[in-house]
DNA sequence: CCCCCTTCGCTCAATCCTTATAATAAGTGC
DNA sequence: GCACTTATTATAAGGATTGAGCGAAGGGGG
């Protein structure tokens, strides 16, 4: 029953060579020893390998560093300037993009507010493409050297002849992102759900590094999460987001924005805590509104019990995901996370102790997110790297000519 | 960060190998040219890999078929007799092992009662022991032909330096199954949890086949679930079972088992249910009372709301699945599972309806197991099957003798 | 300054696997 | 008996990894 492709001695070169890219890119700088030893493969075939890279440009030498009394070893790293990638969040109530060297230093940003209730399909995909034009004129990077564009989006991302995405609590039904996208870009397009992207940025470079097996929690307006297991190399063209904020923790309770009762975004979504407390709060947006209410919670017993309902609710969903996963590590994330996981982590850990079963629960951490709330865009940016490690993303800039098979009478490559 | 492994020409064989095996064991009988359009495999080296397997007497040919005018192809399967493999339920109420050929048809099986609430761990072992030993001397088959022994066992199931159980509501902790099992037993074990194998029969040979992923009810005393995606393959040695029967679906309410409140198994396991009922019922055990309790439903309005309840819960308890995983296919199974299903699908159904987000729903059918309470049994076999087809598991007396450079003074296996 | 030693990186023959092509085998229909 | 069709097997070619051997690059001692 399970698909299971073959392999040709071809796919081994191609596998082998994304092997190395991912040990280099996690490993900077380093050297054909240092890849041999931690890859495995002989040093034969590192060096082949390693050659062909650099003739590409993808990968440069470095320096090199004195090893014990023989021939120093030569470093490499990637190229940085090989090719670019651009990460855009498109959130409740912005769209940000930022533009990434490599290395993932950040050459250029570019910020668009969306009105409240102003998510008519059209509007947004206009944005979308503005913030991208504005972040490759500030960098400029010409368009060719982009190896990708990854765009991080709320609800369900499906991918099956095209990708088509459903954003329940956003108005959005079967909107075909990536078509309507194209009208404005050529670049190569990697849209997933933001929970996964963020998810994958703080499993890359943020609380979950070291993890084999992680869940991110994004809590902002509305609620998700993101399951990553091993590396996210795993589920190719499979699983999209989780819709771990329109789980039941309530049967029969409180309505929530997609029409449904007692999910636990009705619940811990920032919108929803705010409501649950019902009184004015200072601030003319729901993150001072919020940051208000937890200041408040010190002299309020109001204030304080809507709190301590928020953490009991979020540990009864956070202990259903250490049931359903067994993960290592639970992130908090989003920027009501952030405010709630700093100020609450021991009752929010607490209450998750409670409804979890104990050995599951022991085998996890649970942390707060340690990149801010601009993970989304970094985490959109990583598709396209993914992509390139994988050996499936090569900027247009540098791409060969196509193969003279296909066009007998062509004149071939220049150069 | 994901940690990949080199590839050598070796293990691309083996692969490939391994892919035809697959292929052949899901599509018996097939001619050479079918497999080779199967697989994408050229004619060549799958007449390669197919001569290496019938000289190994994995393959035998089984008569010819015509084809338009030309050579008639001859049909491969499987030597059925090449090997045989175990399959045992460790139940709740019992212990169950079932003997199988490599076409799963069924040569002896055993059953033993356990008596409730006598679930010490010494007596559970010896009890397994038994039932195996007591399919092999009912078949006749010699323990060196037996592939390896599948168990299903409740509860979580952490595969470190080596496997250990977890199981709460059995009163199990950290229980070194695999090590205990080794005192009366020499042949290769393969645990999982009840839910996952089980899951897996319905995949392969059940109400799954054809989805590419499914989640599989367990429903019993407890509760459980088994999340498959496109072949168990791609796990190799990751997820244990998911603790779906301890997920909240009322934060602050009901007693389970396991200690905390709410969880879903207080609501719709078989034991939760006749307890919320309360009344008395006909019947000396937990099935006959369920099946009396859902017939008496028909004239009593107290039945009916006890069972109403349970539809709520079970939907709100799917909706979550949904959420999560937005599998195409969701199997309802367990004595108790398929009681209910086969009752009340429409009313479970619906309530899954309003507790999930539409179009994950819309992409789900919810349908009722069709292998019945054995399947935990089957799908037990299957694990040693999978490691036969991935090409880890050969027979004891088939196994060629060690190579010499391991034991250069040896006599060798004598065989 | 020269020589020995250590370590790194490259070259080359050997080995293995898949594939394309050609050859052989085994039937049908006239 | 002969053309034709289809299935399977033999053969040569191409691509990949590997292990061994060799040159490269520096440190240290005389």
């Amino acid at each position: 029953m399970p698909e299971r492709r073959r392999w040709t001695v071809r796919d081994l070169r191609r596998d082998n060579r994304s092997v190395l890219l991912w040990s280099l890119y996690f490993d900077q700088p380093c050297s054909r020893q240092d890849l041999s030893e931690a890859t495995g493969l002989s040093s034969a075939s590192v060096s082949n390998v390693i050659r062909e890279l650099i003739h590409e440009g993808i990968v440069v030498e470095a320096g090199s560093v004195d090893s014990d009394g023989g021939r120093p070893r030569v470093l490499l790293r990637i190229n940085p300037d090989y090719g670019y990638v651009v990460g855009i969040d498109v959130g409740e109530t912005r769209i940000q993009a930022e533009l990434f060297d490599l290395t993932m230093t950040v050459r250029a940003n570019a910020d668009i507010p969306l009105e409240p209730r102003e998510h008519g399909v059209d509007v947004v995909v206009d944005r979308i493409l503005r913030c991208l034009s504005a972040v490759l004129a500030d960098s400029g990077v010409p368009s060719g050297a982009i190896l990708g564009v990854g765009v991080g989006v709320p609800g369900v991302v499906e991918r099956g002849a095209e990708v088509v995405l459903y954003g329940q609590t956003y108005g959005w039904d079967a909107v075909p992102l990536e078509r309507l996208l194209r009208t404005g870009t050529d670049l190569p397009l990697y849209i997933d759900n933001g929970a996964n992207t963020m998810g994958q940025a703080e499993l890359w470079f943020g609380a979950g590094q070291g993890a084999r097996h992680a869940v991110v929690c994004l809590i902002g307006s509305g609620v998700g999460a993101s399951i990553i297991g091993n590396g996210a190399t795993e589920r190719p063209g499979g699983s999209s987001g989780t819709e771990w904020g329109h789980t039941t923790v309530m049967v029969g309770g409180r309505n929530c924005r997609c029409g449904s009762l007692g999910h636990l975004e009705a619940y811990v979504g920032a919108e929803a805590i705010l409501e649950r407390y019902g009184l004015p709060l200072p601030g003319d947006d729901e993150e001072s509104a919020l940051a208000a209410l937890i200041d408040l919670a010190e002299t309020s017993p109001e204030a304080a019990t809507v709190l301590d309902e928020t953490a009991l609710y979020l540990g009864a969903g956070i202990g259903d995901l250490i049931n359903l996963f067994s993960p290592d590590r639970i992130i908090l994330g989003g920027w009501a996370g952030l405010l709630l996981g700093h100020r609450m982590l021991p009752a929010i850990r607490s209450s998750a102790r409670e409804h979890a079963l104990s050995h599951p629960f022991a085998e996890t951490t649970i942390t707060v997110g340690r990149l801010g709330p601009d993970a989304v865009a970094l985490g959109a940016a990583t598709l396209p790297i993914q992509a390139f490690l994988n050996g499936t993303a090569v900027p247009a800039s540098r791409r060969p000519a196509a193969p003279e098979e296909i066009r007998p009478t062509g004149t071939g490559r220049v150069g």
